[in-house]
DNA sequence: GTAGCTGAGTTCGAAAAACGAACGCAAGGA
DNA sequence: TCCTTGCGTTCGTTTTTCGAACTCAGCTAC
C-alpha cells in the first residue's frame, strides 16, 4: 500500500496516524496550537517552503481540521487559519506528545513554555484511563482483539 | 529552520513532533504496538520500500525508541524489534490518535481491532487532566505561558 | 562440500516530494 | 498611478522515496 492510499486504510488509527504523519503536519499543528494563524506567520517561525506550507494548509481543511476565517487587519479583509472543533480534539494528542518529550526528551535548554489549568493553575498531562473503572491504562493493561 | 534540524529544537513538543512526524513512522508505530516485530513483517504489511523501513527503524533504534532483540527461529538466532520503555510510553499519543480517530474519521467499513481493559473489560480512551485537581482539560481551560 | 532457502538488509536508477527564489495578484494607501 | 503587504503559484534544483535486483550470513538437505 503506497503511503498516499493510507487515507482509506480502514482503521481509526491508522488514518490518523497517516494524516498527521506527513512530514510537516505535526509541527504545523503545534505551531496552530501555540496560536499561530497566518500564512506569512507560519512561514516564518518555521522555515517550510511556502508550497508545501500551502499544500498541508489545504490538507488540513480539506480534513476539516482548520477552517478559513476572514478578519480584518488595518481595514481589510484577510483570512486567517483556525482550528475547527474537530481539531481542537487534536489536543490530547499534542499533549501526550508533549508529556512523552517531557519525560525522555527534555534537555537543559529547553525554553519551553508552561501549560496550567486557568481554574486551579495545576499543571497539565496526557493519560490512558478506562472508561469503565477509570484506571490508568498502559500498553500492557489493554487486550487487543479483532472486532467480531 | 530546515526539517532535518528540528532534531536540536529546543521544546519539547516540538522534537517530538519532528521525530514522529516523518514520513511512515507513525505507521510504524501503529504496527509495532499491534505486535509486529520483524523487518519482513513491517515491509509486508505496510508496502513500506526496504530502505526507507530500514531508515526509520535505525532511527527509532537510536532514540531509543526500540531495541533489537535476539530470538531463535528454527535453531536460528536472529532479531527483532521490540519497545524499549520509552517506546512503550508513547502509548498513549497512539492512543489520543485513536480516541480521535474514533470520534472523527470513523466509517462503516472499518475493521478496527477492539481495546479493553485486561482487569474489567472496559474501554480505553485518551485524555488530559489536570496534575492537581484531576478535572478533564481541553486546550481552552488551559494557559500558555513562557517558561519564566 | 555445495547447492538451496530465508530473513535482513544494501544498492541504484527512476519517480515523487520538498526546496527556495522569483513571480502574480488583489486590496488598500500615498 | 505607483507602492506595499499578505498570500499564494510557478518552476528549476535538490532531497526523499520507490521498487526491483543484488548481497550476505546462517542454516538444511543432499
Amino acid at each position: 500500500m503506497p503511503y498516499a492510499s493510507f487515507a482509506s486504510m480502514p482503521c481509526t488509527l491508522g488514518r490518523p496516524a497517516a494524516l498527521l504523519g506527513e512530514r510537516w503536519t505535526l509541527l504545523l499543528l503545534r505551531q496552530i496550537f501555540l496560536g499561530t494563524r497566518r500564512f506569512e506567520d507560519f512561514q516564518a517561525t518555521m522555515e517550510i517552503s511556502r508550497s508545501v506550507l500551502t499544500d498541508r494548509l489545504n490538507v488540513l481543511l480539506q480534513e476539516g481540521v482548520l477552517k478559513r476565517v476572514p478578519y480584518h487587519d488595518e481595514g481589510r479583509t484577510r483570512h486567517e487559519y483556525r482550528l475547527t472543533e474537530k481539531g481542537r480534539e487534536l489536543y490530547p494528542v499534542m499533549m501526550a506528545l508533549r508529556t512523552w518529550g517531557e519525560k525522555w526528551m527534555s534537555t537543559e535548554e529547553d525554553e519551553s513554555f508552561h501549560l496550567h489549568h486557568r481554574d486551579c493553575g495545576g499543571g497539565v498531562r496526557a493519560k490512558v484511563e478506562c472508561t469503565d473503572c477509570g484506571a490508568e491504562l498502559s500498553a500492557r493493561d489493554v487486550q487487543v482483539t479483532a472486532r467480531s
